[in-house]
DNA sequence: CACCAGGCAAGTA
DNA sequence: TACTTGCATGGT
């Protein structure tokens, strides 16, 4: 896989949509909690369920960590998975708390790779969520990979399907660019907004996508 | 009606 | 190691 299609991949998506302004959130905080819920999960089942936690005042580190886990679950019900999630976010809130004494900031204050493996140990949190909040929420350079992402590059032949695990893919993207946040971010963002929009047909690219012929 | 969505962990062989 | 299954709501 060269360095100059995975470049080319990003100035064809960024010439097309412009600037995606990601994530879709106010606070670190939020970008966090939305992380978690978004799970496979579809994103507007995900906004009702934090707009739910904003409208009450909740979306707080202190004030969730102090919420009932079944309070939670019940708040979240919209975003789907609410047991589990509620469990998760708490395994989350609890880490920062004990390791932190719950401030946000001291947590993202470290390391990147620090950062990442501490939020893989997290229970409930995989590679995707802990990259996620990595990028999005604590502003450190780890590239996000998600089913989109392995998608898109499996149907333009950039991967096999069977040589497509999380790190070797993650690994192309960090080997073959500048580890730069903003461009990370923007990257995808970018690989998300192109398969909600064109990636709806299951087993082949749409007529109109702006991918074709790449 | 069936299928899918910005995963992850636990169970099975 | 390599599959398989549970978790769950809401939109199309």
């Amino acid at each position: 896989m060269s360095a100059d299609r995975l470049l080319e991949l990003f100035n064809r998506l960024q010439d097309h949509f412009g600037p995606q302004h990601w994530w879709p959130a106010e606070t670190p905080f939020e970008i966090m909690v939305g992380a978690v819920l978004t799970q496979n999960t579809n994103w507007q089942n995900v906004t009702k369920a934090i707009d739910g936690l904003k409208s009450l005042g909740l979306l707080e580190f202190h004030l969730l960590d102090s919420l009932p886990i079944e309070e939670l679950a019940r708040l979240i019900r919209p975003c789907g998975y609410y047991n589990l999630k509620a469990r998760r976010l708490k395994n989350l809130l609890s880490l920062i708390r004990d390791n932190y004494h719950g401030d946000l900031e001291l947590f993202f204050d470290q390391e990147v790779g620090d950062l990442r493996q501490e939020l893989l140990a997290v229970k409930g949190i995989g590679p995707e969520t802990a990259d996620s909040i990595t990028l999005y929420a604590a502003g450190k350079p780890t590239f996000v990979v998600d089913t989109y992402t392995l998608r898109i590059l499996s149907r333009h032949d950039m991967i096999w399907e069977d040589e497509a695990d999380y790190h070797s893919v993650q690994e192309m993207f960090m080997d073959s660019l500048p580890l730069d946040v903003a461009l990370f971010n923007e990257y995808h963002a970018l690989i998300v907004r192109t398969a909600k929009e064109y990636c709806k047909k299951k087993n082949r690219c749409c007529e109109d996508c702006p991918l074709n012929g790449f």
